[in-house]
Order: structure tokens, then C-alpha cells, then sequence
DNA sequence: GACATATGTTGTCACTGTAAACATTATTCG
DNA sequence: CGAATAATGTTTACAGTGACAACATATGTC
């Protein structure tokens, strides 16, 4: 009974330890052979569910990138426009905080460098929404005379921006820790609410 | 005169060296044995300059603080307040874009984790310049019932997130290559200049 | 029950960072 | 000037890594 050849669920395993150690020690740590160590399973076993590193570390990304789509549309079925806009950048901001290790995985080059098509239709689909969230909004009246497109970059960078300045460290350390919640829907406001 | 013992200035041909690999092949690619071949030296030479990796890349790191601050300092003497902030935002993202290494390195994990007393009180000195530019210009007028800490996290995400968008290979293919200088400073002109 | 497939293991290779012991050149100082 | 010393390179070595191939065992299927 103890020690069974086949370790039952190796690759499920795999995957939530890679996440555990990326959250705790960050991506530079995860290593396939720590990985199988951790797992009491031998150094190539992790090589049987997935081809490669990369290849490990974009299933997470895939998984990331879904869970990440379905927190922004969390409330469920709100119109395209502003109010779903701003769910979207407070849904990735948070996403992103609670989830450092997707945050982080979707931002390597190795893993985009070889994506997949289902990763990269995934990231198109989540993009094409908040392009279509700014054109709504538009013709509602929010910012109406503003490119559209300064807009788009605008939003993409902000929201990044400010996932990136409350994960990594050292824009942690320029910003200080004691950000909550509200301080990044103000921020966020700021941009969304105009002047 | 060929193949002389000592390389005369390895140290710093190290550093040019690997600032190119990062450039044009990113920062996964650079090894400290690679940079010992491609200068002819042998595999544990670099060890004789920088004690480990990071201790490498935390030089260049501190290099890219100061030309990051030279730069953003660029038109000399404006005073503080929302012209030098617009500056400083302009310049960063400039810098950013011109030298993806320095960028890259910054953001690096293992570089922050220990970073030495002299690269902590660069960022803090560039840190501090943007809070002080956000204080005066609330004092002639800008946002002026705005919460500064909001202003400054704002500023800050909208910035390093503007850069990361037009580095990261990730960002990249979701906003479009299609971007210029005007467009930069179209995107930063939306906080800066209100609704 | 035999066979094919999925999953693990062992052994190996090339590469990396790092350290220690040694060699050569540069510098300093009597 | 010349010897001691410091600075800089080299060689050798070790452990850790991703990846591959050959082999072993379990699982599932006809």
C-alpha cells in the first residue's frame, strides 16, 4: 500500500505545488526536480505530463488566464460599458493580487514566446472585451472626443501598472504596504471617473 | 600582444556585454559563462569582478537608476510641480523603451532582494521627486480635492504599467505595435491634463 | 489472459553558478 | 631596482538544473 508505483494524480499535483511554490517563493525558485522532490516522486517523472518547463508553466497560465476572465464577468451578466469596464480593472487588479503566481507566469517570456493558441485566444478574448467596454462607453458619453485607442493603452497600462506596483517588490517597497482595497478603486476611479 | 593574460578591462566589457545579451535576447539568456566565451576568458574569470549573478546585474541595475534619473531630469532645472512631472513620466517610459535591460533588471526578484544601500536610495531619491512633484502641483491647482496618496499610486502604476505594456512581449501583442512617442504622451496626458 | 498504453525510474549529458587552489601579471614599497 | 603583495585569470571540481533515452511496472482493453 505504502509507496504505490504510480503516483495516482501526478500532474493535478504537480501543477497546484508549481503554484504553491511560485506564491511563496516566486517563479525563480520552480524547478522540475523540486518539484518531483517535493512529490517523493523521481527527478524525470514530471517530464511524463508535461514536455517541458515552459510547457508546465503555460497549463497554469491557460488555467490563470480563465480564472482571471471569469472574476472580471463575477457579477454575471452586465452590459458592456463602463460599469463593466470597471469591474473588469477592479476584477485583474484583485486577480492579480490573489493570484501572484498566474500574475506573474502569464508576464514570462518564456511561456508567451510559446504559447499556445488556445492561451492567446484566451488573452485576445479578455483584451477584445475592454475594447469594446471603451467604445460603449464612448457612446455613452464618457470621453467622447479622446482616442479611443489612447484610451485603450491607457487602460491596459494602468491596470498592469497597478497589479505589477502591488506584486512586485521593489515597487511594494517605493509605495508602501498600507494599500487597501478602496485606495485601488480610487485609483482606478480616477481614470474612469475623469477629472 | 595576442592573448594577453589579462583582459585589461573585463570588468566593464562584462558589463556592456551583458547588457547587450539582455537587449536583444532578454535576461533568461544571460549566463556568466556565456558572457566569460564570448569574451574569450575563461568560465570563472566574471567571478573575479562580481562576487555572484545578481551582484552583475545590481551594478547595472544602479547605472540604469542613474541614467533613469538623468534623464528624467533631461531639460535641466524645472521646477517642481506638474511640468517636471510630466517630464518624469515622459522620460521614464522613454528610458524604458530605449533600454528594455535596465527596465527588465529592475523588476528582477533576485536583484531587489539585495539591493545594496546605494541602488535602495536611488529609488527612493526617484520616488521621492514624483510625491514632491504631486504636492506642488495639487498646490497650483491640479486635482486639488484628490487624495495625493491616490494621485501617487496612480502615477506610479500608470507609469511602470505604460512601460511594461510596451516591453512585455505579452502586452505587446495585445495592444499593437502601432504605437509612437505622440501616443505615450497622449496616454499620459489623460491624468495629467484631466478630464 | 495477452497485449498496448500510460506512467515511473534510472542513467546520462550538457549546461549553469560557485568555490578552492593555483598561475601570472601589476603595483607598491623597502 | 627588486622583492613582497595585490589584482586578475586559469584549472579543477562539485552540486543543481532541464532534457533525453532505455528500461520497468502498472492500467486498461480486446
Amino acid at each position: 500500500m505504502s509507496d504505490p508505483y504510480h503516483h495516482g494524480n501526478l500532474r493535478t499535483a504537480l501543477i497546484e505545488r508549481a503554484i504553491e511554490i511560485m506564491d511563496k517563493e516566486g517563479l525563480e525558485k520552480l524547478s522540475l526536480r523540486g518539484l518531483a522532490r517535493d512529490l517523493d516522486v523521481s527527478h524525470a517523472a514530471p517530464l511524463r505530463h508535461f514536455a517541458n518547463k515552459a510547457d508546465l508553466l503555460q497549463e497554469i497560465a491557460q488555467t490563470g488566464v480563465e480564472r482571471l476572465i471569469a472574476a472580471s464577468q463575477s457579477a454575471g451578466d452586465l452590459k458592456p460599458g463602463l460599469d463593466r469596464l470597471r469591474q473588469t480593472m477592479n476584477g485583474y487588479v484583485l486577480w492579480a493580487t490573489e493570484n501572484p503566481a498566474y500574475h506573474h507566469i502569464l508576464r514570462n517570456p518564456d511561456v508567451m514566446r510559446h504559447a499556445s493558441d488556445d492561451l492567446k485566444s484566451s488573452v485576445d478574448k479578455f483584451a477584445s472585451m475592454q475594447w469594446e467596454d471603451i467604445t460603449v462607453a464612448q457612446m455613452n458619453g464618457w470621453r467622447p472626443d479622446e482616442d479611443p485607442r489612447l484610451l485603450y493603452l491607457h487602460l491596459i497600462s494602468l491596470t498592469a501598472g497597478t497589479a505589477i506596483v502591488l506584486t512586485d517588490p521593489m515597487y511594494r517597497a517605493v509605495v508602501g504596504r498600507e494599500l487597501d482595497n478602496a485606495d485601488i478603486k480610487g485609483s482606478i476611479s480616477i481614470f474612469l471617473d475623469g477629472a
